[in-house]
DNA sequence: AGCACGCCGACT
DNA sequence: GTCGGCGTGCTC
């Protein structure tokens, strides 16, 4: 081939296009598909990375133009054929350059790369070891996690056991490990033999569900499957046989998991499976490691990687399965940084590319999975029984009874009761503030009445600035009524407590309790997370009280009361989703509790006790509260059933981002021809202001998403066409997690 | 993105 | 007459 067609490794739209370059003969053999490469570019000719994407015969300029291809940065191919097409194919659906795509898929290239393994001392003291192992400490589970893996990198042990070295250096004092600086880990390859870990035998249901997966796998034609299984069902054995399937046949899995459950638990169950075919990525990894880590599923060394959202991208060429647990949670979707991929997505792309199966796992579906099960788009498989049988109960407690009793705490007397019982029998209870982001709402304490936009049906947004409700999907205004419309109680007014406040509350209820506290402010320095978490778990506290992050994947054997504060918190957010997030984190939460030997229960407070989504949880009835849900989006349009785009225009003026929205949503009209699109605002943002930046939105629903993207883009093209860009900036996304 | 070319105001 | 302002346009 005479010319090699190039990306420049500049993401921007005028670039976003193929270059030709020549192909000096001794590079020849050298540069193939993927390659990474240096060529001159622009008028200065300055040297510019860019990546081999095809070749070519003719190019679209005269010979006379094009320059050849200075060097290449590596002799091997950093992307495949495959996985350009993958990338090509985000470029379209994440509206990217494909710049941006590629170097979303390959990793950064760290050479000379050399880090700190930690592994067993040649000759280790049996005595100093037993002793270690008696005790239930920290030390001795980082011990046992050595003892298991042989070579482990210490930064996997810092992820895993908090960012303290402590325990690291104590097995060093002691003469049981050490610490040795490598180029490359192999992991610990004599282990596979040495760790044959009984099998656990399957259930009925489990192995009914592994015999559908594998029939499935065999088909010609794959579906997704969504696998809903009720916490504890034992999904994660499924998925290990599925991959032991997968690993027989000679090739490879991707497990994708929250960033907040992988957990040293996680990690060890697949270990202690799969060995040192089984690595781990995370988020305390360094450029040197995650290359490290990239290379070694790349030539092979590796089978199974388990990791957090970006492992999607780990460059398996016989890719049998990929398998995405705890599937409804949100981090699966990247919000921030372009290109905006949903890992769900990028799964059954790859999926079609390599001919793999894609496996979903939750026990509370999303409910745009769920739905297309139900279409038949995925083949469903559910798990119903717990593995111990021991599911907590779950309470809904109307707190409108306790003020008429005139109880103004913001305890029930029933957990106030049952709080002090566990104190009693020295077991921990875990309190629970369902706050997500900043918005707060107004109620009524004494008939659960809530202001609701009667358009959109979302709550309304309390914004304290200009004391008055407004909804943030069409911007209808409001001012807050000092009696309830409903039952015209005084008792209403907005509802916003705090953890620390709740802290507060709680030494005073119960001065004689130990309390911890773990949210955004108490985790903000490194390991806090983890220390917190160490505390609780060997028993020195015996209330725990937190937000979203001690709602997944903690496992405290001695927690058996389960306190859910205000369910209303996330019932009435003001999204659409508020009903199926609600759902999720109750069943989650409550899930905590009775992990142990002990029957659990959990105490849900609420306002509104007739919600369906509460009542639902309670009966741990996932198909009838979808049932009643899908039925909402279906008369309201909310997806599945369409498509939401949002602009979101941020300005230091006030009047600025009011008056270009405004401008905007005329363009949006005029463009609106056959009245396809759905438009909404423009508004206030549920955060109406970030970094002296006001916020102002405008939403856009259809159906068809291609259509959707190209006339959002389009009539923001026209805008910025009209107006001053200083002092504006644009935010576009496609159905973002938070509105 | 980044660099060159290009066409108007205050200096020797 | 010329030095430099940044608006516009192109990059194999």
């Amino acid at each position: 081939m005479k010319y090699a067609s190039i990306i420049i490794s500049i993401s921007h739209s005028d670039i976003d296009r193929i270059f030709h370059y020549k192909i000096p003969e001794n590079l020849k053999d050298k540069i193939s598909l993927g390659t990474r490469v240096i060529v001159p570019f622009g008028k200065g000719n300055k040297s510019i990375e860019g990546y081999v994407v095809g070749f070519s015969e003719v190019a679209d300029v005269d010979e006379k133009y094009i320059k050849p291809i200075l060097n290449v940065c590596e002799d091997y191919s950093l992307i495949s054929e495959r996985r350009i097409e993958l990338a090509m194919w985000m470029r379209e659906k994440y509206y990217t350059t494909l710049s941006s795509c590629i170097q979303c898929i390959i990793p950064k290239v760290v050479k000379d790369k050399k880090f700190a393994l930690v592994t067993l001392e040649d000759e280790v003291d049996e005595n100093e070891v037993a002793k270690i192992l008696k005790k239930d400490t920290k030390i001795k589970r980082i011990l046992e996690f050595i003892l298991e893996c042989k070579v482990i990198p210490s930064s996997h042990l810092k992820f895993l056991f908090g960012e303290s070295s402590y325990g690291i250096n104590t097995l060093v004092k002691k003469g049981i490990c050490k610490v040795v600086y490598e180029k490359i880990y192999r992991g610990s390859i004599d282990k596979n033999e040495n760790f044959t870990k009984e099998k656990p035998t399957l259930n009925e249901e489990q192995k009914k569900a592994c015999d559908f997966i594998f029939s499935q796998m065999e088909s010609e034609k794959k579906k997704p499957i969504l696998i809903n299984g009720v916490t504890g069902s034992g999904k994660t054995e499924v998925y290990i046989r599925v991959i032991e399937k997968v690993i027989e046949k000679g090739q490879a899995a991707i497990v994708l998991v929250p960033e907040i459950s992988l957990t040293a638990q996680t990690v060890d169950r697949f270990v202690s499976r799969f060995g040192s075919k089984v690595s781990f990525t995370h988020s305390k990894l360094s450029d040197g490691e995650r290359f490290d880590q990239w290379l070694r599923a790349r030539n092979g060394d590796i089978s199974v990687m388990i990791g957090a959202r970006s492992a999607i991208f780990t460059p398996f060429e016989n890719l049998g399965v990929i398998i995405i647990d705890e599937e409804h949670e949100s981090t699966y979707k990247s919000d921030q940084l372009s290109p905006k991929y949903d890992a769900r997505e990028v799964a059954e792309k790859l999926a079609s590319l390599y001919g793999c199966s894609v496996i979903l796992g939750s026990a509370t579906p999303s409910i745009n999975s769920y739905f297309k099960a139900q279409k038949g788009e995925y083949e469903l498989c559910v798990l119903k029984n717990r593995v111990n049988n021991l599911f907590p109960s779950i309470e809904i407690i109307d707190m409108r009874q306790e003020l008429a009793n005139r109880n103004f705490s913001i305890f029930s007397r029933k957990l106030k009761n049952e709080i002090e019982e566990n104190i009693k029998n020295g077991e921990q209870t875990i309190l629970f503030l369902n706050k997500r982001g900043y918005s707060s709402f107004v109620s009524c304490r004494e008939c659960g009445y809530v202001m609701v936009c009667d358009n959109c049906d979302v709550s309304y947004t309390y914004h304290k600035g200009i004391n008055s409700l407004s909804c943030h999907y069409c911007g209808k205004q409001v001012a807050v009524p000092n009696i309830c419309p409903k039952c015209k109680s005084k008792y209403i007014k907005y509802f916003g407590t705090g953890t620390e406040k709740v802290e507060q509350e709680v030494i005073k209820a119960f001065p004689e309790a130990r309390v911890l506290r773990m949210d955004v402010d108490t985790t903000q320095r490194k390991g806090s997370h983890q220390k917190i978490y160490e505390e609780f778990k060997v028993g020195n506290a015996d209330i725990l009280i937190g937000t979203q992050m001690i709602a997944k994947g903690l496992d405290f054997e001695n927690v058996t009361l389960v306190g859910v504060l205000a369910a209303d918190i996330s019932l009435h957010f003001g999204d659409y989703r508020a009903s199926e997030v609600t759902y999720q984190l109750i069943s989650q939460v409550c899930g905590r509790a009775g992990r142990g030997k002990k029957q659990g229960r959990a105490l849900v407070q609420t306002y509104s006790p007739d919600e369906y989504s509460l009542k639902y949880a309670q009966k741990n009835d996932y198909e009838g509260f979808y049932e009643e849900e899908i039925l909402f989006r279906q008369n309201m349009v909310y997806p599945p059933f369409t498509n939401i785009f949002v602009i979101v225009l941020s300005s230091s003026s006030e009047w600025f981002v009011k008056d270009v929205s405004q401008k905007l949503m005329m363009i949006l009209r005029h463009y609106n021809k056959d009245n396809i699109f759905g438009l909404l605002g423009p508004c206030a943002c549920a955060i109406s202001k970030i970094n002296n930046k006001y916020r102002w939105q405008i939403i856009i629903k259809c159906e068809d998403e291609v259509k959707l993207r190209k006339y959002s883009l389009y009539c923001v093209e026209k805008l910025k066409g009209k107006i001053d860009l200083k002092d504006i900036s644009f935010q576009l996304s496609l159905n973002p997690n938070f509105i």
